[in-house]
Formats: C-alpha cells, sequence, structure tokens
DNA sequence: CTCAAGAAACAATCATGTTTGTTTTTGATG
DNA sequence: CATCAAAAACAAACATGATTGTTTCTTGAG
C-alpha cells in the first residue's frame, strides 16, 4: 500500500453535511461505504499482513470495485490514515468498556487488558507499529497516538488504583511492567516464540508480581504461588 | 521479495568442493560472496524492514548487480533461506559467548541478553518473524528455528543454573518471563510503545523477580528494592 | 437536470525471473 | 612454459505480472 503524502485538507469528496446530524441518504450511504472499506483494511492488515494489503485487496474485502474506493478515498495513505485513526479509537473505546464493566481489582484488569490483546485490533495496530520502523510517513502518524495511548493507559489506572498514587515511581513501574509483559506474550505467541501453555502460569505470575508491588493491596492480598492457578 | 517455494537441491551453483577444507580461490571468492550477499540482506532488512527488502535493494547494497547477485542464489526466496539460517546462528553463537564470558548471576545475564537484543540480529528476526504470522512458506522455515533457539535458550540456563533444577516448573516460569519480558521492552522501545527512561528500571524489576523466584537466591540474595538502581 | 456513487479501462512504475553476453580463473594440453 | 577451452563470476537486457493513480463512463438519488 506504501502510505505516502496526502494532500491535506481535501478528502476524495467529503459529503458536505458532515457529523452526526441529520442528512441526505446519499450522505449517509456515503458513511456507510467508508465505514465498511476501513474495517475491510483492518481486515485485511490482520489477514495478510500490513505489508501485502493492497488497494485491490481492500476492494476485494470490501466488495466493491477499486474505482469505488478510490471515489471515497482517493489514495491509498488516506485509507491507511483513516484505518489507524478508527484503530486507536477501537482501542480506546475497549479500554472505558472494560473499566466501567469488569472488576477493578488486579486479576479482573490482567485477565481484561489480556482478553483485549487477543483481538484483532491488537494485531493491526503492532502490524504497523513495526511497519513505522521503516516508514517514516507511517511513524510520524502513529507517534501521537502512541503517545495517547500510554496516557490514557496510565489515567484509566491512576482512576481505578487510588490507593495506589503514594508512591507514583512504583506505579508507573507497575503499569509499563503489565504492559511489557502482556504485549510481549501476546507478540511472542502471536509469532510462534512462546508456547500457549506458558500463558495460565505467566498471568498468574504478573498479577502476583503486580499485587507484591501494591504498598496496600501486598497486605490484604494472598500471596499465591506461581502453580495453584486452576487450568 | 516475497519468498516463493525453492527447487530443493539445486542451489545456483554451488562449488563442487564444499567445506572449509583446502579450496582454490575461485570457491573462495564464491563463498566470500555468498557471505557478502547474506549480510547484506539482513542490513536490507533491518534498514528498509523486510517486506521492502527487494533484490535490487540487496544487489545494491551488497555493491553486486543483480545478475551476479542471482549467479549466487538463483532466487530472492533462496537468499532470504539463507540468511535466516545466518541469523539463527548468529544468536546461538552470541548465546555461547555470553554463557561463556559473563559472569554467571542473574544481574549479569539479564543484561547480557539485554544488550543481545538491541542488536540488529534480533531487529531482523523479529521481522521475519511478524511476517511469517502471513506467509505461510516464511512460517515453514521460521518455525522449527524458533523451537531450537527456545530449547537452547533452555538449556543453556539449564546448565548456569544448576541449583535451580529442584523446582523444574518454577525454573521454566522464570525463563519464560525473562524472555517474554526482555524481548516485549526490545520491541516496546523499537516501536515507541514504551519509553527509554523505563528500560532501567524494568531490568532491576526483572532481576528482582528472578531472584524471588529461585529457592536458594532469595536467601542469599539482596532484596533490593525496584528504586535504588544507580542511572 | 445535476451531482455523487460506483465501475471499468488505461498508462506508468517497479520487482521478479530468465536469457544472453562479457570477463576472469583454472587446469589441461601441446 | 605458453596457450586454449571450459566453467564460474559478474553484468546487462528483456518479458511478465502486479500495484498505483488517473481518467472516462454508467447509474441512481435529489
Amino acid at each position: 500500500m506504501a502510505l505516502a503524502a496526502v494532500r491535506s485538507g481535501s478528502p476524495a469528496r467529503q459529503p458536505r453535511e458532515r457529523g452526526q446530524g441529520g442528512q441526505t441518504q446519499q450522505s449517509l450511504k456515503s458513511a456507510q461505504t467508508r465505514a465498511r472499506l476501513i474495517d475491510a483494511t483492518i481486515r485485511c492488515i490482520v489477514k495478510v499482513g500490513y505489508a501485502n494489503t493492497t488497494t485491490p485487496q481492500v476492494a476485494a474485502e470490501a466488495g466493491l470495485s477499486r474505482g469505488a474506493m478510490l471515489h471515497h478515498f482517493e489514495n491509498g495513505s488516506a485509507l491507511i490514515k483513516a484505518a489507524i485513526v478508527e484503530l486507536h479509537e477501537k482501542r480506546l473505546r475497549a479500554f472505558r468498556r472494560a473499566a466501567d464493566t469488569e472488576n477493578h481489582d488486579v486479576d479482573a484488569l490482567v485477565r481484561a487488558y489480556w482478553r483485549q490483546l487477543q483481538k484483532p485490533a491488537f494485531v493491526a495496530f503492532h502490524e504497523l507499529a513495526l511497519a513505522a520502523r521503516t516508514h517514516a510517513d507511517l511513524a510520524k502518524i502513529l507517534q501521537p497516538l502512541q503517545v495517547e495511548y500510554r496516557e490514557r493507559f496510565n489515567a484509566q489506572a491512576v482512576a481505578l488504583f487510588p490507593e495506589w498514587q503514594g508512591d507514583r515511581e512504583r506505579f508507573d513501574l507497575a503499569m509499563a511492567l503489565s504492559q511489557t509483559m502482556l504485549e510481549g506474550m501476546a507478540i511472542n505467541v502471536l509469532t510462534g516464540a512462546m508456547a500457549e501453555s506458558m500463558v495460565e502460569p505467566m498471568l498468574g505470575l504478573l498479577e502476583d508480581q503486580i499485587r507484591a508491588m501494591n504498598p496496600k493491596l501486598s497486605k490484604g492480598g494472598r500471596a499465591k504461588s506461581a502453580k495453584d492457578q486452576p487450568d
């Protein structure tokens, strides 16, 4: 797909009535088609990888002709950018959802984030993140989103663990630990560098470690050993 | 580069006098050129990513014409395969070297592996591993190497920590923890998902965790807190 | 009737594998 | 010892296939 510079400010032909307000049926259909294309792009990235995600691929996946697709996005790059934004918002939404519905204890949150990482959005994002290493244009788009993601992650966690804020340094460390370990596991499972049978014990280990780092929880929490995990 | 099936058993024109024994000057130069090409391939993967590593790229990087290159490797795929094998052996060599020269305490080994992950070989291997997710041919080559790597990793560690073998389950867990965390950190730093300032504290944290898991070391080892790391 | 949605055809670019040509090494022979 | 032919190293040109952006064309809604 290659993602080159896009003439800013002129998407192929954005309907003039923007936003969620009352639209004509045309602009509504247009929005639907745009969404369908963005979804198809993400599916393609997951299915064949970012590098092999071509415009014909995406068009086929969306059930449209390439011409129709370029009518909505004028450019392969524009499509990729839109997909990135959508992915980013997807991740943030999933965050908020998890924080709202789940139990707010360590185990539940670790498991919630782990489940999060099993979803296609993570695969797609990692594909993009790695491609950005050698693609300056991609990196320029992705970097601010990575920063925002990390900030939201931490902000969410701060809200969830108010009692932890006494030792902010240790808290940040625990957050980085969780992120690193879970994402590292996800990638290692993805690439076959780690056996899946290791996942459960590792999750337990991480939970123990987090509890051990928490100044408050370390007293009340059970000092679970790494081996009494249920199957 | 794309890596398709390669007619087995017929490299472009392997010199008939194989091995390291006495060769004619031609076959020696041939071996040199092959090595130069393999090196160029790895450099390309690191520089522009696996997806954008094309045959002209590699030839240019090696200072050869594409024709000359295809004389030695007949195929882009053959080159990739050779590069993979070379990378694998590089990683194993680095392993053995570290195990021979370094101090055999937890800190030294953690740092040694961390340094290992900063080298280009790791970047290249991760590029390949991720590409393999969507490339069946690549996966078929990489998978056995991944298995062997893990086995060597563990075997090396077993030899280094004989006192640990009482609780094999916990030992395996500690190994998986180290690998996951260090590789996860390396990738997260690579993709900008993690601030570099977090590296040092995280290394310390990992070392503490490993020590805490060791039945023997946990008594003798200093119960270092996560914050008394030197800068 | 006018404009947007959607489709199809087109030229340009690029990587790949193949084929053909040129130089250098090697070792065999007169 | 000089020479020559075969093979290998290296280079260049070619044809093919795929992707990209552009342009032209049809259809349906407002």
